[in-house]
DNA sequence: ATGAAAGCGCTAACAA
DNA sequence: TTGTTAGCGCTTTCAT
């Protein structure tokens, strides 16, 4: 116990017997085992997070901030990956759940029935992220795609263009994409326009060489299109760098708008109009939501809508 | 015991007996708790994986890799970053340790002493990832930072170009970073040009907006430079914006080169010239080689040469 | 095919 | 300030 205590800052320990017990502990290369102390003590200190997709900046930031926030409080993240497929995510999630985490953060707010259930069994507090379900299984820090796509719409026909079409993945994989899928349509026949201009560029996530692919499929048959809503900024970077070998001019002969204000589009000439849904910002929150709970114990389910931003940039005119 | 043995797979229970317990398990909501599973083993299935930020295609695409190969042996990563710093390093790996992982990978081979200490007396096997240091802890799986610039620089002297320009950050945080430019210093000298072109663009790791900045007080100050090479693709595009933006013509007055095959270089026009170090291919080896070991038991250190090839596109003339 | 006993390495609770 | 006891929930081992 003695030893127990030494290695545990903050109790109370002979200084001089911890000194003796660290510099032994030191000599002896040892390792508290952290796996017998979270079967002893009922906690593993683990947050466990799932994101589509590893390599996409804007969920490595939501995840970034999450960790800076919990670190202070020796929370490490189990992060896991479902590849955009809700089966995937089932897997993960159960076997994320035998780990015993404390905390469970996911993105999107489609699971499958048994994921379902399995999180709402969990005693511990779930969230959902990127999204704003319905009917959340507990807590919810997320905005609606469509509503974020429709005012991306709206900012376009405010500029006189009336010729619109999208650039979006070809399947329902991507949730959040068909969701921002949905806003255009929605939006565009809210304004009584043709809402039948959808490129399906491939199997989501689509990315930059999809988005240079469905432009230059796009000017091909439709060429009188006047402007282009992407279902990203990767895509419609694609898309900008397809119309700049042709020779396009963007914006003068097509607008091109993307979706999460990802570094490339801040950069690239002309940069490119987007919609900023804040990920660090979710991350931070969630961690928050988090620390608060593990604070002061549930609270009722917590729903917080984050407002993205609309940002104009040259690409659309 | 029935129990355990029916949750596990291909262990010997009657059919029947089985399936009463899955559904018991089932209505109960029961889930198998791996923390006291691991105590009693001794085997977690946690893979400890340490890269310098987790928005970085190229540490994702390791990791992604990685991932997948070890999925199938139902093994877990449990990633942390560093933030490119040594401290921070040596704080993560004490930590995860302590979950016992039953392996080590980290991305880089330079750690501070006692980071190095810790791996040495792990009881696990460690790799040494995306670097080849000389005194390796144990396996290797890398290549030579220095060496793939210096190929670089090979290839845009072949074309006749002498007034050669690295951009890169300003510390030794990120070391990496910091070989590939002692890589470009050693191959201009070897060349007898001159070797003092370098911008230091900010705080690693650099992105596209340092890049851009740096790009800009480099033509205004040195405004002969005919060429060059960036620490990686994200620096290299924000230079080649940069350009676009002053009207400075690329490849025609001024030739551009990063590093790491990002994806917007690829789709960018012009396109940027590039040098691929398979971060893919490191994670699958790296798994590989992990499940031969848990497999067959402990090696020789392993030391796998990773070649990175040079990737000419229309950035450089 | 099923069960009984023991113990993995810690720490909560209580005692001195 | 230090020590004793017990037990977290599994799985290894051996027995039936």
């Amino acid at each position: 116990m003695t030893v127990s205590r030494a290695l545990k800052p903050g109790s109370l320990v002979n200084e001089q017997t911890r000194a003796r017990i660290l510099s032994a502990a030191e000599e002896l290369g040892y390792v508290l085992d952290s796996t017998a102390s979270s079967l002893r003590s009922q906690k593993t200190d683990f947050v466990a997070v799932t994101i589509p997709s590893i390599n996409n900046a804007n969920f490595a930031d939501t995840v970034g901030a999450l960790n800076e926030g919990l670190k202070a409080r020796g929370l490490q993240i189990l992060l896991g990956y479902t590849n955009y497929d809700m089966q995937e995510e089932e897997r993960l999630i159960e076997q994320l759940l035998r780990r015993k985490p404390q905390a469970i953060v996911v993105t999107g707010g489609k699971h499958t029935p048994r994921t379902r259930r399995m999180l709402e069994n969990a005693t511990v507090p779930v969230i959902e992220t990127w999204d704003l379900p319905d009917t959340p299984i507990n807590h919810v820090i997320g905005f609606s795609n469509a509503q974020a796509v429709q005012a991306m719409v709206d900012h376009v026909v405010s500029k006189g263009l009336t010729r619109i079409a999208f650039i979006g993945g070809d399947t329902d994989r991507d949730t959040r994409g068909l969701d921002r899928r949905r806003g255009f349509v929605a939006a565009m026949e809210r304004h009584g326009l043709d809402a039948t201009r959808l490129v399906a560029a491939g199997p989501p996530p689509i990315s930059m060489r999809e988005g240079a692919d469905a432009m230059d499929h796009l000017l091909d048959t439709d060429p009188d299109t006047e402007a282009v809503i992407c279902v990203s900024d990767l895509s419609a970077f694609g898309a900008l760098s397809a119309c700049q070998r042709r020779g396009t001019r963007v914006p003068e002969e097509i607008s091109i708008a993307g979706f999460g204000n990802y570094e490339v589009g801040s950069i690239c000439v002309p940069s490119i109009t987007t919609i900023d849904p804040s990920p660090r910002k979710i991350g931070q929150q969630a961690a928050e939501l988090l620390c608060e709970i593990l604070d002061q114990g549930a609270l009722f389910p917590v729903r917080r809508e984050i407002i993205p931003q609309l940002v104009i940039r040259e690409s659309t005119r």
